[in-house]
DNA sequence: AACGCGTGGTT
DNA sequence: TAACCAAGCGT
């Protein structure tokens, strides 16, 4: 393999074993206290790492608390409802994480009585399980010395092996996974993958590094030269798309809002929404009738009360909230309907909607 | 391979 | 403030 190669010329002045003694002693030292660090159990382990994806530490510690009060283990999230999943779910973005989650837990209660695959092939197999996930949970839960490459780890050694490859292309992930697994300690496989991340996420920070701080400093070729800010080489990704909406609160007579189930595929699925009107090719005037013919009610509204911004990774909603009232008309909609205020609460919303709930008379 | 998929913190 | 970034995965 090309790798291979590549990979033997890249550490073929490196110190192996100083490298994983001085992380390990840094780890088991520095470690934050973190609540998916109570004990090895996979499921928790899984939960967190899943929880984890592009998404920071002090975000997802309460979710996990929560998640883990409400489903503590795998039979409980496997019975639950999929609404009460993702509304434990809610405001934590990439809402199909959740409900991969439970589509790989109910397999791991069907296939393998409950308990976490502990070997490659299984754990790659399950659904939203990847290459970086499946290491995770075999390191650090089963304590086998498999490659756990996330954006951390990718950073980390471009900066300390000097190694220029663009960590936004694909490929380049499989020579960070052959680099670790030529690093790994087989002692402490748990202690060197988390240690990485560890490193990544308060040391060898993208911006700002703290390198004398880093026990790897000595070892750190990106430092020698002072081209640590340089590293890792990363293109850049094309901005987001906006997008204009009308964000309609509707109220009907009986004082009950009128909300929506999105399609159960694509962005936010299976999530709640008040009803929006795309604004590409419309005017208000124009909205108002397409309304009617998509929902079958006659409403009337004022002018816009605000602008609510909801940020993609690849668009912006930009959505001109409008305070409507039901004039006429019969709903007549697949997937929307009239709820009291009180029960709004069961259903899950993005977060840019939830911001439209004040607007709700009470 | 390239893109779709959320949200909030930092700079 | 807009861009960048955070323990990625599915298609």
């Amino acid at each position: 393999m090309k790798n291979q190669e590549r990979v033997k010329d890249i550490l073929s002045d490196f110190n192996k074993t100083q490298f994983q003694n001085s992380l390990i002693e840094w780890f088991k030292k520095e470690q934050r206290i973190l609540p998916w660090r109570e004990n090895q159990d996979p499921y928790r382990v899984w939960v967190s790492e899943i929880m984890l994806q592009q998404t920071r530490v002090d975000t997802v510690i309460p979710y996990f608390n929560h998640f883990m009060e409400k489903f503590p283990d795998p039979k409980s999230l496997a019975e639950a409802d999929e609404q009460e999943v993702l509304k434990a779910w809610e405001g934590l973005g990439y809402y199909s994480r959740a409900r991969n989650l439970q589509t790989a837990v109910k397999e791991v209660v069907a296939d393998y009585d409950g308990v976490v695959p502990d070997n490659p092939k299984d754990l790659g197999e399950l659904k939203g399980v990847g290459p970086y996930t499946k290491g995770a949970i075999l390191s650090i839960a089963y304590d086998t010395p498999e490659p756990a490459v996330d954006g951390n780890v990718m950073r980390v050694l471009s900066r300390i092996l000097h190694v220029e490859d663009d960590i936004a292309k694909p490929s380049t992930r499989k020579v960070f996974e052959q680099l670790v697994r030529e690093l790994i300690s087989e002692e402490d496989p748990s202690s060197f993958n988390q240690g990485m991340m560890e490193l990544g996420a308060l040391i060898c920070t993208p911006k700002n590094p703290s390198c004398l701080l880093c026990p790897i400093q000595d070892q750190c070729r990106a430092f020698e030269q002072g081209i640590e800010t340089e590293l890792p080489v990363k293109t850049s990704k094309k901005k987001q798309k906006k997008v204009p909406y009308l964000l309609l609160v509707i109220e009907n007579d009986a004082g009950e809002v009128l909300i929506e189930q999105r399609p159960s595929q694509g962005l936010l699925a299976s999530l709640w929404q008040y009803p929006m009107v795309a604004l590409e090719d419309l005017d208000h005037e124009a909205a108002k009738h397409w309304f009617y013919g998509e929902y079958g009610l006659k409403i009337e509204w004022g002018e816009p009360v605000e602008q609510i911004k909801h940020v993609f990774s690849h668009l912006i909603w930009e959505m001109e909230v409008v305070i409507a009232r039901v004039v006429g008309g019969q709903l007549d909609h697949e997937r929307a309907q009239f709820v009291t205020p009180q029960e709004m609460s069961a259903y899950p919303f993005p977060v840019s909607h939830q911001k439209a709930h004040k607007y709700i008379s009470q």
